[in-house]
DNA sequence: CGTTGAACCTGTTTGC
DNA sequence: TGCAAACAGGTTCAAC
């Protein structure tokens, strides 16, 4: 659910209920989407959260030295943060400690208000991470322009004369930070480029008007709190009201808004893709191989339902990602 | 360089 | 009604 908007707008809440607040416990319920489980148990209680910023999809919960200790600065481990990725169902919200705990709550902090931020995630495809200063620095290089910011210049530099299609493009985290499914269509839609377009077939003034559209639709959907599909709730529990306003995405076999052509849905980079098939014009080779409906068809994903049968409650302590020492 | 498909895991919707 | 497939806002990795 959460892309750029959706995470500004939980950055946001966050930032208003939490900053100021101090850690004074962690528990943990499954920890395999955590880089180092045990590493947020020993570093997090006593840490006063400073601030919440978003990069890309991720949030940054910037973190105070120890007992308010200022000025350490001496190793550089005083100022460390906890990275948070909310990847397809993750929900991070402060509740009254009393409160009964949602399904699927992983992550509790308790704080020193007497409220806890808890984070839940069905599906566990987010991410959570601590890491010192210099860890943080190393992870965030890995990411391209910010959306909002990025320059004509610097957005066609990194679109034009690249051989992928503009979806994949679009939707790849080192070449923009934060873009998703829905807005990477939506954008395209209201420029008139096809997904499948390759970047090298766009020209400087195209990829500015992508550029455009994409940003003007960036900074609404903000505005409006983001995009609720089926869950998606604030830090306040609230929806958010950008999904009224979607062009495209979603709408197969709907009119276009601007020449009632039907919509159509077609796999691009890996991904449901909508578009307009007239006023988004595919590319020559742009078969009708890649339609919807036989997708991961033939995959007999069913490893023996009884086989190595794990218990009720195991608890992986593994994180699953590679560690960076 | 790029693309595709599978995998990670759970829940909900859809279709026969 | 019931069951199984399809699908979901994300990311990563192997294979080609």
């Amino acid at each position: 659910m959460p892309e750029l908007p959706e995470v500004e707008t939980v950055a946001r809440g966050l930032r208003h209920a939490i900053v100021g607040r101090r850690i004074i416990s962690v528990s943990l319920g499954k920890t395999d989407f955590i880089d180092d489980p045990a590493a947020l148990e020993q570093h997090l209680p006593g840490r006063r959260i400073e601030a919440v910023e978003r990069y890309g999809k991720f949030m940054l919960l910037r973190l105070s030295a120890v007992n308010g200790e200022t000025r350490i600065a001496v190793n550089g481990d005083a100022s460390s943060s906890l990275l948070v990725h909310l990847g397809m169902t993750g929900q991070i919200v402060p509740s009254r400690a009393g409160q009964p705990r949602e399904k699927h709550t992983h992550v509790c902090m308790l704080l020193d208000d007497g409220r806890e931020l808890r984070y839940t995630d069905a599906r566990r495809f987010g991410r959570i991470a601590y890491l010192t200063k210099a860890l943080l620095a190393a992870e965030l290089t890995k990411f391209g322009a910010d959306p909002l910011e990025v320059s004509k210049e610097q957005f066609a530099d990194r679109i034009c004369g690249r051989r992928a299609r503009i979806k994949s493009l679009l939707l790849d985290q080192r070449v923009l930070r934060g873009v998703g499914n829905i807005y990477a269509d939506e954008s395209l839609w209201k420029a008139k480029i096809h997904p499948a377009r390759l970047g090298a077939m766009l020209s400087r003034k195209q990829a500015n008007k992508l550029r455009l559209a994409l940003q003007g639709i960036l900074q609404k959907a903000i505005v409006l709190r983001g995009s609720s599909i089926s869950d998606f709730l604030d830090a306040e529990g609230q929806p958010g009201e950008y999904q009224r306003h979607h062009r495209v995405y979603g709408r197969e076999g709907k009119g276009c808004y601007r020449c009632k052509t039907p919509i159509r849905r077609a796999i691009v980079a890996g991904r449901s893709s909508y578009f307009c098939p007239r006023c988004q014009h595919s590319p020559r080779g742009f078969a009708v191989l890649s339609l919807p409906g036989k997708k991961g068809r033939k995959t007999k994903r069913r490893r023996a339902p009884t086989g190595s049968g794990r218990a009720p409650h195991d608890e992986k302590s593994q994180g699953r990602k590679g560690k960076s020492p």
